[in-house]
DNA sequence: CTTGACTCTGGAGCCAACTCCAGGGTTTAA
DNA sequence: TTAAACCCTGGAGTTGGCTCCAGAGTCAAG
């Protein structure tokens, strides 16, 4: 019985990823072929590919490269970790979005100001209430 | 009586931008002096002191350099162009923000959960609920 | 046996918006 | 007069996450 493995061409497609992108995780040390054939092509097994979708999963939910390897680390040795540790990534996570929601939030707000105000008629933008706002508003 | 100028040190110190940073606008066509000294330095009028001020105050409201590139020739040319127009591309910016802010409340909604759901406790990982998740969730 | 689809490597290019550098010339205050 | 502080140009480097390329080898179907 010899496990199932797949080329890089079956992986993209079952991961939805692209090959430049698997080799690209490959080189940043984010996954690693288990083997390779005589003529060098890489080989990945199921575990591979399980980690290749938590790869692709924590991206949905927002985790950076970086993020994901620290994650991956836990993941593949869970005995020397703590649950503390897995969430307090996410709780740093959390909170950077709260932080850049908060942002363009803000910044959503000033520019409906700006654009709620404005007539938008057809008539000469000389006294556009947008252009005059950009003239003279304070700049954070 | 001669008009007031700026060399560029002053320039940015007016605008809180860095003297980098307004000659990499000039090198974008967002800016130009208005004159040079002998010595080959920019001069800058207090007209493109406004318009750097116009520069900085747009990108606080969240536009691109390429949008405020738009901006500035509506700005520059207002009779030519109407309210309308102005009115557009605000309103394709807000819809953007509001597009921006969806996607990351839904990562936000999605993290939260799983953060939630984990006891972050002292206890190994090994059955880490967040680890667990991100092993058989749906990727979008 | 050939043709087309696949794979390999290493490195370059892309996006936005800067930021920094070397190696010069200029101005200004003490 | 001299040293500090300013200015110039052109080009390279930064970040993150890919994406694309050339040039070469490999494999599968007909």
């Amino acid at each position: 019985m010899k496990t199932k493995h797949y080329k890089i061409g079956q992986l993209a497609s079952l991961t939805g990823l692209t090959v430049d992108t698997v080799r690209f995780y490959e080189n940043k040390g984010l996954v690693q072929a288990s083997q390779r054939s005589d003529a060098g092509y890489r080989l990945f097994s199921a575990d591979d590919l399980a980690r290749l979708q938590f790869i692709k999963r924590a991206k949905t939910v927002g985790f950076t490269l970086d993020e994901i390897s620290e994650l991956l680390e836990l993941r593949l040795h869970p005995d020397d970790h703590t649950c503390e540790e897995v969430k307090q990534v996410t709780a740093r996570k959390v909170r950077e979005l709260d932080d850049k929601i908060a942002e363009l939030e803000k910044i959503r707000m000033s520019l409906k100001t700006l654009h709620t105000a404005c007539c938008g008629g057809p008539e000469s933008a000389e006294h556009c209430s947008i252009l005059q706002a950009l003239d003279s508003m304070e700049a954070s």
